[in-house]
DNA sequence: TGTACATCAGTGAACGCGCGTTCACTGATGTAC
DNA sequence: TGTACATCAGTGAACGCGCGTTCACTGATGTAC
């Protein structure tokens, strides 16, 4: 390629060989991120990944052992992303409920690609991946049992109705985003709000149920 | 193949000409669910699916235009499946909600990969997969949107504040399907009363809500 | 600062393999008389 | 019922292609002195 400009073209090679190395795993997960989002990871090649950050095939083995540890590369990053923004919700626990949905899917919005490659290989992906998401989602669930059973109001709610009701809040959440990533820009505050919305009826579910006497 | 019985060997060819025609298109169906339950559908190649159902790669155009027609075709079967299921439960409008769930529950037992297949696919799939989804997912919250808005409790609550609710009791039973085609015979049971407790709980929610004044 | 050597991200040829699709075919089943 | 012909589900060879992975390599960057 000819390069006309008289200053140095930052956008050929730049920095250390270690910063151009990130670089380029940078384009490999950002490349597999968006070829995974058309037809999902499973369906992917280890050559058009390459081919997609700019590089040879063979150079791909110098980022990732194989496609697979790649893959779990990505939930990684997309688990850790998401716990991340969980945790700022958690530091405000007096926020309202609205502010606290709505700054969940500012975060999403951020990482919408990530995200999505999340919510697709939850339930559509090779099954080692699903398996480390289901993990890690049920953890998620426990931490809003722990933060239910700190209610008052909540005293004499089994374990098992808690983990109901969490289960029920995180899995709402999660339709949001699902929905949000695959929305286009004007569709995106319908989502937000429809959440809220649909968190404040199970609020209201919540704060009027009767619990089962223990056994 | 050698072939010791001395009746008629009836897992061999039977029936007309057509009859078996109809059971290798179905072989080929089952195969593709059996296959895209652990990799997704996108993953397939139209030789193993050809291989699954015992016939030579080129037999299959004798059924499917192509691996696109043929998951348009379990799409097809899938969302009628859906659509079947929940016109009973419209039928016995009077049945309590845990018999209505349980009864979904019961279909969709029934149907377990075919049911997979639909949950997988509606994030996970091509887009084309996607778009019928959730166009039929549409289609299924406006009919619930019809059943609540002849509820009289519900008289004063704005079309959108109908969808909202609509849209939660649909993507928590969508949900509990999804946990219970990944479920372990045993985990069934709890699925199916976690899911009824999360459809009381929202029912409960509704109960309680008081709509906005109308603009 | 200059030189000699080590590192290592990326290259490119080569391999055997499974892929989708074409084509002419076979032979059992179905139909018309 | 018997015969002659039509249909068509399934066969098998062949094709060109993209795949994952191996290997020896290049040459710019980094390091030791």
């Amino acid at each position: 390629m000819v390069n006309g400009c008289m200053l140095t073209d930052v956008t050929e090679q730049a920095g250390t060989r270690n910063e151009r190395k990130a670089h380029t795993r940078a384009a490999l997960l950002e490349g597999t991120l968006t070829l995974a989002a058309d037809r999902g990871f499973a369906a992917l090649s280890l050559r058009e990944i390459a081919r997609s950050a700019g590089i040879v095939p063979t150079a791909f083995y110098r980022h990732f052992a194989s496609l697979d540890d790649l893959g779990a590369t990505l939930v990684d990053e997309g688990v850790t992303a998401l716990r991340l923004a969980l945790r700022e919700v958690r530091r405000k626990p007096d926020a309202h409920l609205a502010d606290t949905v709505r700054f969940v899917f500012e975060q999403v919005g951020a990482k919408r690609a990530l995200f999505g490659f999340l919510i697709r290989e939850r339930h559509g992906g090779p099954a080692p991946l699903r398996q480390a998401i289901a993990m890690e989602m049920q953890l998620i669930v426990r931490e809003i049992v722990a933060d239910l059973s700190r209610l008052r109001a909540l005293d004499n709610w089994s374990t098992t109705e808690l983990e109901i009701a969490a289960d029920l809040l995180v899995t709402t959440v999660t339709d949001g985003i699902a929905a949000y990533v695959a929305a286009t820009p004007r569709e995106e505050s319908a989502v937000v709000e429809r959440t809220v919305m649909q968190m404040r009826l199970i609020a209201l579910g919540i704060g009027g149920w009767v619990p089962k006497p223990a056994d």
